[in-house]
DNA sequence: ATATAACTGTATCCTTGTAAACAACTGTTG
DNA sequence: CAACAGTTGTTTACAAGGATACAGTTATAT
């Protein structure tokens, strides 16, 4: 009565966009770890790397509230990353509340060497989808996420 | 110089799938939990629930892989579950190191009823999304976790 | 002006999930 | 059989992330 793995009845859970959503995560996630192996650092901090890099000077909140990381863990992300010497924040003038962060050049050689190492992983298809699907999927995801598309890679 | 809310530069993270699938299920999640406002399990619980309801019998380890849930967290989740009257666990007689699992009359009501609070959620495409784009994301989603279709919603 | 509300980041505690070592059991190989 | 390796679930110790309450600052309304 046991059923055998590898045919497992998935039931409603096959049709769960959030579930599928998750199990693709992790997959994703795995798949990252596997292929850094330590040569990238962790995901959430190459994502604020990436973005300072790109909006220089934004604000932690902002930065928070795009990347869907809490307030509280951001201040402890940011102040790992300066104290590693990849980014500092500033208080602007206008408004002596926020801190607005930018990378330091060995934050900008870090996001760089550790964006082309993550690229490579990221360029090859996942094994279980062409290119045109991987592609398809990046942008049904956009579309969920509301992010507008922008022509970078045509 | 700050990048204003709203009009963020994602640089090579708007192309990356690892990125977006992580902030697509962030958001799925945070829609879950405010459409169910308490009123279904955690997310996790749930899919075991459903998941022994159809397999049952499956092994803690089994469903450990499948849900890429974590053997140890398995446990602890598994026993609050039959705390909580839902489950039970049986030692096979061929193999005295495994646990199979089983609803108990609870537990099927209580994934019938989770499952139905949550199917009204997820049945209403995700406002950012057409059903066709919905179903197309779910689509790729099944393949990219190598998941056979099985018709149940053709 | 002064009080009140809202915003921004921080510190604290707590829950969720992971890693590593372990005990019980099974299977294989000499 | 005896020894050894692999599997299965559990325990323990820890890290990652979330909730809450807070201090400092700014904006708004009397």
């Amino acid at each position: 009565m046991t059923a055998p793995e590898g045919r497992l009845d998935w039931g409603p859970l096959g049709d769960s966009l959030g579930f599928l959503l998750r199990l693709a995560q992790l997959e994703a996630f795995e798949a990252y770890f596997a292929a850094m192996e330590g040569a990238a650092p962790l995901p959430g901090s190459l994502s604020i790397l990436l973005m300072v890099r790109g909006n220089p000077g934004i604000r932690q909140g902002v930065l928070a509230r795009a990347l869907r990381i809490k307030r509280a863990h951001m201040t402890k992300i940011v102040q790992s990353l300066e104290q590693a010497g990849l980014l500092r924040g500033s208080v602007p003038a206008d408004d002596r509340r926020a801190i607005e962060l930018h990378l330091t050049p060995a934050g900008l050689a870090e996001a760089e060497r550790a964006w082309s190492a993550v690229h490579a992983h990221e360029t090859a298809p996942p094994a279980t989808l062409t290119a045109e699907e991987a592609a398809q999927l990046r942008h049904l995801l956009r579309r969920y996420l509301s992010l507008q598309e922008h022509g970078h890679e045509p």
